[in-house]
DNA sequence: CCTGGGATTTTCT
DNA sequence: GAAAATCCCAGGA
């Protein structure tokens, strides 16, 4: 069995890099006896304290000194006042970078989403394969619980972690395009810091 | 296809 | 007090 839960070493590289092989990893998240597990298939990397898409563009705050930290921690905000967004801390300490998990494919079909506000007991929609798609931040935390009680974990333990199960992804198949929802961000607005897994988007 | 607004709370100014 | 690394739904073309 070729399944490896990844180490501070992946993480503590440059994030650009991270960001693409993060593809096709399987994040999984031990909750008591459950496993939920889904195959990242899109990333985003915010890259240092000089990237204004960065909430570290402008220092350490009680909100970003975890991106400060060692690689390979959990960074969890919340957005919009109802959406989580979970990213991957890297590079070494002092140097703020993370990597936003934006894509999953999950295998387990027909779970019904986790009860939110007022939309609940809708079901994630099943491709013809039984695979799950879900596209965009928020939605990955809804579907892997992820919420604020995760941010700072270390995800070299055993409760929240990210590890390879021998899918490789091709170079070509890794798409890129510029980030999502950062038009504020000046020059690097414009960066080709999302990747994601051609056809899986 | 497109545009716009509501939900809801943390964070920084 | 405004904006935010979002998502979903309604309405118009």
């Amino acid at each position: 069995m070729s399944s490896k839960k990844l180490g501070c070493n992946f993480y503590n590289q440059k994030t650009l890099q991270v960001a693409q092989k993060l593809l096709g990893k399987f994040l999984v998240h031990k909750i008591g006896q459950k496993k939920i597990v889904g195959m990242i298939t899109e990333t985003e990397a915010y890259c240092g304290p000089k990237d204004l898409a960065s909430h570290a563009s402008r220092g350490r705050t009680p909100r970003t000194e975890i991106m400060f930290g060692q690689p390979g921690y959990a960074y969890v905000y919340l957005i919009y006042g109802m959406y989580y967004c979970f990213n991957i801390v890297t590079e070494r300490k002092n140097y703020p970078a993370a990597v936003l998990i934006r894509g999953i494919i999950s295998d387990q079909r027909g779970r019904r989403r986790p009860s939110h506000s007022s939309r609940q007991n809708r079901r994630v929609l099943p491709d013809q394969q039984g695979l799950d798609f879900i596209n965009g931040p928020g939605k990955v935390c809804r579907y892997m619980k992820i919420d604020k009680k995760l941010n700072g974990l270390d995800l070299t333990e055993n409760k929240f972690w990210v590890e390879n199960r021998g899918v490789r992804i091709k170079k070509p198949t890794i798409k890129k395009g510029k980030r999502i929802g950062v038009d504020y961000a000046g020059k690097y607005k414009d960066k080709l810091w999302r990747f994601y897994i051609k056809n899986k988007k």
